[in-house]
DNA sequence: CAGCCTAACTGGTCAAGACGAGATGTCCTG
DNA sequence: CAGGACATCTCGTCTTGACCAGTTAGGCTG
């Protein structure tokens, strides 16, 4: 039931008090809360008052709502790990990129599309790959799925200096990927940086990613440095938070 | 105004078009959005569709309302970049903690405070600190604040018998800080991981944070470990992911 | 007995209306 | 002219009522 005198709204109370009865166990991961309309009974109050209710906790990320079958408690996703190693030039030279080895190691089916366009860069862009605004750079949109759900979606941006009469130009860039091309031409990768934020996901990344209300995306800038200093490449990605976990070690020094 | 034949609901339509505006200029972070009851009139439909059209932008982080004043285009918040370099020893010597040096950086007025407690690792905990389940652990609570702003929580926990009369059991840890502590008892810190994941906040990490509705946190995982492999601390973080990017460079092998 | 079909669930959308509470400018009063 | 009271903006909450759209299980039909 619910106080009516205590200040706190109503759809706040109800919420809360499911959030505890699901940490409490009474509702396990999987299970179905009680229809709306017995919420109704239950609590007393309106039937959008416990659609607010129901509401806050799904932007929490804690119920899904499923048209014609009930809301159910969401399970703990499984999170797969991304380490840095992922990048060794031992992973690239098994001609895996780094989605087909984290495929091989977690057992699913990969598969990706690639697109490729050419564009100007804009200020962002230009500054991370020292560039001037405007210089024309090499577009590789790629989309990453693991058993048919995609979970992955990078654009890598390279100056087209750099890639003119490469396969890095092409779908298939050939063994080793678009890194040993580079290599080939003179430009060996000598330090990777990356940047890390989280943001809730644009309604394009929602869908194309099938993210359920209340799942931020993470979002990762990857540059990739040649031994002289200048930027190669920059890789901007975009993962699911539920499904993803990066990992970095490093010395002290 | 909205087309009731699309087969795509009002709310929603009415969400696309503000966030098409938006995005085009028509209303420039900072400005106010037309009242509830004026979009009404416009879009011609009910309040309630309208504001479930404002909560959807809202989630989304997009705008904010203010009881009473109206509902605003968020503008973007400026980020502040954390790199790892904040764990060096140099950094460690001018006896400054990362958040201090930060605040050094960024011209902003810090403040912490620290509680102390004492609890039984539970499984993740006694797994990343490689202890068994139960075994003591000495807990630092932290929160950190930038001119009165609460912008960080972190938790540190670490094996009882690597603190015992020492000052890590103390509010405040001397010059150097814990790991100066820890180093002098012959546990020099050697190297870092850090695992890093997003999620949206829990009611009490947003109001702690004073995070705004649609608005995910960081979390951050660090584990120090001695030379011998031991860990000797972990690290638990939490950032409000509109203000922070985290940053990470390494030499490619 | 197999398969379809429908009734009775579920959540999704929307309306119209009411009152509460914070913010703010204006106008009146001292 | 300064300051406070109030009118009137704003969003916040909640109700009643209705219909639409997936889902599912049970019963009917062939």
């Amino acid at each position: 039931m619910v106080d009516r005198r205590s200040g706190v709204p109503a759809f706040r109370q109800v919420a809360a008090d499911l959030r505890d009865k699901i940490s409490a166990g009474d509702y396990a991961p999987g299970d179905r809360l009680p229809s709306e309309r017995e919420l109704v009974e239950t609590y007393g109050v309106s039937r959008p008052t416990i659609r607010d209710a129901v509401n806050v906790l799904r932007t929490e990320g804690i119920v899904t709502a499923e048209h014609g079958r009930g809301v159910f408690v969401r399970p703990p996703s499984s999170i797969r790990r991304l380490s840095r190693s992922r990048l060794s030039k031992a992973a690239r030279d098994r001609n895996q990129g780094a989605f087909l080895a984290d495929a091989a190691a977690g057992g699913f089916m990969p598969s990706t599309s690639v697109k490729i366009r050419f564009e100007q860069a804009d200020e962002r862009v230009a500054s991370l790959l020292a560039i001037s605004a405007g210089d024309e750079v090499t577009v590789r949109d790629r989309l990453m799925r693991a058993d048919g759900l995609v979970v992955q979606l990078a654009v890598s941006r390279l100056p087209r200096k750099f890639t003119r009469d490469t396969t890095i130009e092409q779908v298939d860039t050939g063994k080793g990927g678009a890194y040993a091309r580079l290599e080939e031409a003179g430009h060996a990768i000598a330090t990777f940086a990356e940047y890390v934020g989280a943001r809730m996901p644009t309604p394009e990344e929602a869908s194309a990613l099938q993210l359920a209300e209340g799942t931020p995306a993470i979002t990762v800038t990857r540059v990739a440095y040649g031994s002289d200093g200048i930027p190669l490449e920059i890789n901007d990605m975009v993962l699911p938070a539920d499904k993803y976990e990066l990992s970095y070690e490093w010395v002290a020094d």
